[in-house]
DNA sequence: GCGACAG
DNA sequence: ATCTTGTCGC
């Protein structure tokens, strides 16, 4: 069995080899396969699952927003954490950390992973699922921000990116139906055999009719969840809009949890 | 040297 | 991420 893995908790005082050697240490540590206690499939109805029994899962949405300084210069991060359980809201906290690096692709969660856990850390339920806003193993080192807290926690996570970081859809992925999942093979950039299926395309919604498109999610197991399983709840999660409702609601309580702006 | 690059 | 007007479509 897995467990909490809080030495491995990203630090942003390291240098770009010892981040990039601790992302091949959370990558061994992480599972990316079906480890979670709850029935996947009863996500897409809520009342269904209360009803067969056991509560249904606490999945907890997470997403990020950056305050500036009187110069104008971003120099805070705001994690905003929302937890649901049955398409209901239960708890929203947040926490405010001061923004150490700059943005580098591939470093994300070495500049916004103290404001996750110090959120996480105020929540006083226990979360079944944690969704991120970005990428979980579709990375260079199969750590992204997904991998990188779930293993931390020790609580299975999926990564939902709006863009792709690295991969290759084995089929183009333009105007794709709702409810279509397009397979991300590592390559020549990930740290993995190529072809290991690293996520899925996931297009949740698509326009009815005309000349315009939605571009699909970009989604990857985190930890202790296998792509399939990622890919799916992620579709039963999105039933109004493109995002899954956690990371939805996480993304709009990150804006509102801004001090001097109400809420 | 050139291209690619989550949020 | 964040800065922002206009524009298209239901």
């Amino acid at each position: 069995m897995s467990q909490p893995r809080p030495d491995l908790a990203p630090d942003a005082d390291l240098s770009r080899a010892e981040m990039e050697s601790l992302q091949r240490e959370i990558a061994d540590a992480a599972v990316f396969e079906d480890d979670v206690s709850f029935d996947p499939t009863t996500l897409s109805n809520p009342l269904e699952a209360t009803a067969s029994g056991g509560e249904p899962p606490v999945v907890v949405g997470i997403d990020q927003s950056f305050l500036t300084n009187d110069e104008g210069e971003q120099d805070r991060a705001l994690s905003a954490v929302v937890a649901t359980c049955g398409g209901e809201v239960i708890e929203r906290v947040s926490a405010i950390t001061p923004l150490e690096i700059p943005y580098v692709p591939g470093f994300l969660s070495f500049r916004e992973g103290a404001p996750i856990l110090a959120a996480l850390a105020k929540l006083s339920v226990d979360p079944d699922l944690l969704l991120f806003d970005g990428s979980g193993r579709i990375h260079f080192r199969q750590a992204g921000i997904a991998t990188h807290i779930g293993v931390v926690r020790d609580v299975p996570s999926v990564g939902v990116a709006k863009s792709l970081l690295c991969g290759t859809p084995v089929e183009d992925t333009d105007e794709l139906p709702a409810g279509t999942k397009i397979a991300i093979e590592s390559n020549a950039r990930v740290d993995a055999p190529d072809g290991t299926l690293l996520g899925y395309a996931v297009q949740t919604r698509q326009y009815d009719s005309p000349n315009r498109y939605i571009n699909p999610l970009y989604v990857s197991p985190g930890h202790r969840v296998g792509p399939e399983t990622a890919a799916d709840i992620v579709l039963a999660l999105a039933s109004s809009y493109k995002l899954p409702e956690p990371v939805r609601l996480a993304d709009r309580y990150a804006d509102d949890a801004k001090p001097g702006l109400g809420g």
